[in-house]
DNA sequence: GCATCTGTTATATGATTGGTGTAACAAATA
DNA sequence: TATTTGTTACACCAATCATATAACAGATGC
């Protein structure tokens, strides 16, 4: 099992559970970890980067409604993705819709969009 | 000079003045409304869609802050995109890596992210 | 059995944010 | 002159964020 990197920015105006959602979510993607895997405790991860229980406890229910992992009592935290893809496309779709209008505004082109997300894809699916 | 459509969800979990800028990128986005073009004063506006005055006022504040807007004392609120491409290439790309990640994390693939990019460009760049 | 660790829940507190309300000011408009 | 404009300054209430302390039941290790 892996150690998990967080990097919590306490001046940031994100929340802080907030940025560990994101955070574990990009873990995931760059198989950092995986299925089946186990996060921390909510106690030792609290710990370790120095907020509360409860705030990383917060996190980790968005992920379980979300359908990023699930609560086990017995293996904690476990990474289990829900594969409804329909949901998920239609999630993306509404989230694409606000960040391609800010780009057309600014006369980012379609392509230039497709060439940032191969980018990306680059360094997701690198196994 | 169109009359811009706004429809703000009072029950929604995303901040009022947060709907509204977002309707207001996503104007600019499909031209209902066009650079040079005014937007209705603070006051107009709240009143059109029943919120308080200062919730269109911190709309049109963060719209000027991002560069989509500038506040003339004579023209009210007046489209006026920054062209700082770079700057809203990298912002693009922030903002694209969350949310590829969720996708990523649901095996959805480089090209239905192309297709959905295709799609949403579509709705935007009809003139 | 016993101590420990787990997720979970409850309650409380302080700081920040979101939204509203009222009011006033200087500049521009009609 | 009267009205409208953006802007600013207060104040208020509700919700959210983060913290703190505490307790509970189930699982684990000795």
């Amino acid at each position: 099992m892996k150690e998990i990197i967080i990097e919590i920015d306490f001046n940031s105006d994100e929340a802080i559970y907030m940025q560990l959602r994101n955070q574990i979510i990009m873990g995931i993607a760059v198989a950092e970890i995986q299925e089946g895997d186990s996060l921390p405790s909510v106690r030792k991860l609290s710990e370790k980067i120095g907020v509360n229980m409860h705030t990383v406890n917060k996190a980790y229910s968005v992920l379980k409604q979300e359908g990023f992992i699930k609560l086990d009592r017995r293996k904690g935290a476990v990474i289990a993705v829900s594969t409804d893809k329909l949901e998920a496309l239609a999630d993306m779709k509404k989230q694409l819709r606000l960040i391609l209008a800010r780009g057309c505004c600014r006369n980012i082109t379609r392509n230039e969009v497709h060439e940032l997300v191969d980018e990306i894809f680059q360094e997701y699916q690198a196994e």
